[in-house]
DNA sequence: CTGAAAGCGCTTACAG
DNA sequence: CTGAAAGCGCTTACAG
């Protein structure tokens, strides 16, 4: 079927096709009559200008693109949490780019590939995208942010792991978090409290340690080496954890373990150990996953602002807030740090007397 | 940062720009030597030909499009089954056309708003995608079908509700993963075996009841009508199904609700009520979800080849395999059926004896 | 306020 | 096997 061309619309409407092509991008300088006949032959042709000429043409692509990671996706696309953490970013950022007539383009990055940088090189060229949202770990990879910089393509980079290296970001405070988790287990009257340790290659597992260990410092509390593990962000990590937590002489009366997937882990742990949650010991987690919901007893734990932060962050590409290369630059270092929400439930409670 | 163009790369290598193209298309008819020489232009130069000046001279958009529910990703970013799904779905997608080549966009549909078809419209106008992928909804919506006929656009129908409908479809078969779960609880022993039917309005839900059905006549075990309770693919919906089956005078030995999220549900009630999974009574859930593997027990499901439903759409609309408009509905019918997967997990097991 | 011309970076159709 | 010309459907820069 031949399409309707701006061509077509013109002609209906007895105007040039710069007129039609005013009408369509909202430009001053239009009779509001010659406006109406052009909406009018536009709607009766039904007509949509072609993204690709407008591409070509002007300086707009209209397409915002999301760098994901290949092997991550991959991995952990049986994973409660890379699954959930990238389709609530990918919903964000999708939310807001139909709002303002853009299109998201989703973007597989293999970051281990020696490759990479043509990889990426390519795809900006190809694609000219009016600006990237760059998700863990694009968010923190230097030959990507060196290509984006070089292209002059604006980028946001999301939870990035080290939040004070360049580039305008979108991010939430993991230590403050993590500080007031472990805080809400001291108000809770609990003094011996456990830390399950996330991946050591992701920064929030640094500050999430960090934020627990202030708590602890803040209250007075005393921390017990054994009390700390090293786990990796899986339900696995997390069980195995717990298991030697639980087994100590004089074992924690809460676990906090770094993320839902492990706090699931503790759990499973408990409940095959006897041990009653939260009678006798409290678990909290961090991310708010779904199945943090569908848990037995349903965990406390923290409320990423996901998709906030990528509503944000597309809302900013879109706007135009966001400058590429040398003008990013100069510009006003972008740092936007959203809320978090402690969620209580009812996987926390007073530690068991005597 | 002025962009590398065909005219560069033609300057460089001493040859017209028509030559360039043939290279960068894989075009006979091109002497090893030019090849050499157009390859290390490009090469050095860093060239990767604009996608928008492609589209628009060509023929090609390098462009899958994928739609999805705006409504149903809104209310169920949280819910985990929603969310999994689709991004299992993007994944297989996403996979196939990096390896091609080509670029997902995930557009979101309002499919409940009156102005769809000028969205729809509008979209593929805009767009012009060498292909549509069709999730639930879409997949049975007549007015993105018509629309997607008038363009000429070919597209794929992943798990439509009604797998007779016209057009290419890739799905599975609801109703024999159904009839093997409940042949499988019926292998174990049981005699009594009760039903959580899904969401009604989806085509699965049926195919799934009409599954458990079979199986039951099959085997010559009756079912009594307050053994299948209605769902609608929730846990909260699952739980209290599970609740009332409990509660029977003479209960079921086995519950089979047809989705995880409600199976999860079935588990919850039964540990409220005191009752041993799979000790009393065996529980089986349907997708195999993420959280599938997370609960206590693990459940016994039907492994949906979600990824690879997805990988095989898009496979076939990047070969050209389907064809769009007229000469679509000439074509020879496309209905690829992928096979499921049942997975034993320790929900299920004989009935208690006595 | 409106429009005629040029050009974006490619592919198509054709000529040689 | 190679290339010169035309054109895809828009926007830009400019003229009036």
């Amino acid at each position: 079927m031949a399409s309707v061309t701006i061509y077509d619309v013109a002609a209906r409407a007895e105007v040039s096709i710069k007129t039609v092509s005013r009408v369509m991008n909202n430009e001053p300088n239009v009779r509001p009559m010659m406006r109406e006949k052009v909406l009018e032959a536009a709607q009766a042709l039904g007509y949509s200008p072609n993204l690709s000429a407008r591409s070509l043409a002007g300086s707009k692509s209209f397409v915002i693109a999301v760098f994901v990671d290949a092997a991550l996706t991959i991995d952990h696309w049986r994973s409660e949490r890379g699954a959930d953490y990238l389709s609530r970013i990918q919903l964000g950022a999708t939310l807001q780019c139909r709002d303002a007539g853009y299109h998201l383009l989703v973007e597989l990055i293999d970051h281990e590939a020696p490759q990479i940088r043509q990889e990426v090189g390519a795809l900006l060229a190809a694609l000219k995208p009016d600006g990237v949202i760059l998700t863990p770990p694009s968010s923190d990879n230097a030959i990507v942010l060196e290509l984006l910089n070089k292209a002059g393509t604006p980028y946001v980079r999301l939870g990035p792991e080290e939040p004070d290296g360049p580039g305008p970001r979108v991010h939430m405070d993991n230590f403050a978090a993590a500080r007031d988790v472990t805080e809400h287990l001291a108000a809770l009257g609990h003094k011996r409290i456990g830390f399950v340790v996330g991946e050591p290659r992701h920064g929030a597992s640094q500050a999430r340690r960090a934020g627990y260990l202030a708590a602890m410092e803040a209250r007075g509390l005393s921390v017990e080496e054994a009390w700390i593990r090293q786990g990796d962000f899986t339900f696995q990590s997390g069980h195995d954890a717990a298991k030697a937590l639980l087994a100590l002489p004089d074992r924690p009366t809460a676990i906090f373990a770094s993320n839902d997937d492990m706090a699931l882990g503790v759990l499973a742990a408990a409940a095959e150990a006897g041990v009653l949650v939260p009678g006798e010991v409290s678990v909290a987690g961090f991310d708010d996953s779904p199945s943090a919901r569908f848990s037995r007893p349903q965990l406390t734990t923290v409320r990423q602002p996901v998709v906030e932060m990528a509503e944000l962050a597309t809302r900013m590409l879109i706007k135009g807030q966001v400058k590429g290369g040398a003008a990013g630059a100069m510009a006003e270092p972008i740092d936007e740090l959203l809320p978090f929400e402690l969620i209580h439930r009812a996987s926390t409670a007073p530690p068991p007397v005597g």
